[in-house]
DNA sequence: ACCAGCTCCTGCTTGC
DNA sequence: TGCAAGCAGGAGCTGG
């Protein structure tokens, strides 16, 4: 479920109980997720402190004591689980006893007792470890556009980043070149909630209506941050799950059903673009 | 240089 | 109930 709002969350949820710890070793429980883990990774995280998380885009970047910096990226179906002191987790988690879960790939051992469990059953998550002076360079993060909610993504920037785009916007949208964080479900709502056609192409969209869709993506993320976040807040009763984000959708996933714009009485589309469903009202969506 | 399509992998839902 | 097909929230790579 990891776009921007759910990495969010998971960074939020992972900071406490990070932040300030040692870790003091690291399972590997194969030999990578995409690709092979970096040589070393594991001998060079333990001892290390994991001194601040940060979020960029749909990464989360753990900055360490020893200059190096954690990356994780939780793929499609990526899940970080936090198992052990004071999290209520009382015979779940019995990794003594051999009882590791399916597809818990990673599992960090923390000075408090804490362990973190990397979980994804497809593997297109990523976990790597690179020094900090390295990451404006690093291949993952270099190309990377702006943050969706900082000053830098403005309608000035995103006309330049559309220019002489023939794509349509919604693809365009999903370029994590043009901005950072934003999948397939928040392009959807977002373009909904800006009225603008998803099929558009990028090129074509005149600046007020830029500003228009960059006030709808900014909404649309503080929003499911919201949520989320409220989701958090009950995260350890339910089942230790990090991630894990309810929201109504406006459009995704909403195929036939009336269109909630006031006065509005089309019924939600869905087509495919680029190979993704796409989600939208074609009566209110230009 | 751009862009659509393919690919990695497992699990869940749908339809016959 | 069983089984196969289709689809899934990502993103790097390939080839036109």
């Amino acid at each position: 479920m990891p776009e921007l709002p759910e990495v969010e969350t998971v960074r939020r949820g992972l900071q406490p109980v990070m932040e300030g710890q040692a870790i003091t070793h690291v399972e590997l429980r194969r030999e990578g997720l995409r690709w092979p883990f970096r040589d070393g990774m594991a001998g060079r995280l333990a001892g290390a402190t994991v001194e601040n998380l940060r979020r960029r885009g749909k990464y989360i970047l753990c900055d360490l004591s020893s200059g190096d910096v954690l990356l994780l990226h939780l793929g499609m179906s990526g899940r970080i689980q936090i198992h052990g002191a004071g999290t209520g987790q009382v015979g779940v988690f019995h990794h003594d006893a051999g009882a590791v879960g399916r597809h818990d790939h990673v599992v960090f051992h923390l000075t408090s007792g804490t362990l973190i469990v990397f979980n994804d059953a497809r593997r297109f998550g990523m976990v790597d470890l690179f020094p900090a002076t390295g990451e404006a360079d690093h291949f993952l993060l270099r190309n990377l556009g702006p943050e969706p909610l900082g000053n830098a993504f403005d309608a000035a920037r995103l006309k330049a980043a559309f220019a002489n785009k023939r794509t349509s916007v919604k693809s365009a949208l999903l370029d994590q070149r043009i901005v950072a964080g934003l999948g397939n479900i928040y392009v959807c709502e977002a373009l909904w909630r800006a009225g603008i056609s998803p099929v558009r192409k990028a090129g074509a969209i005149g600046e007020r209506r830029l500003e228009a869709l960059i006030s709808a993506i900014r909404e649309v993320l503080l929003d499911a941050i919201e949520s989320g976040g409220s989701t958090l807040r009950d995260f350890r009763h339910a089942d230790g799950e990090l991630g894990y984000f309810q929201h109504r959708f406006a459009v995704y996933d909403q195929e036939g059903k009336p269109c909630r714009t006031p006065d509005c009485k089309g019924k939600i589309r869905r087509i495919t673009q680029a190979g993704r469903s796409t989600y939208y009202c074609a009566h209110c969506q230009r």
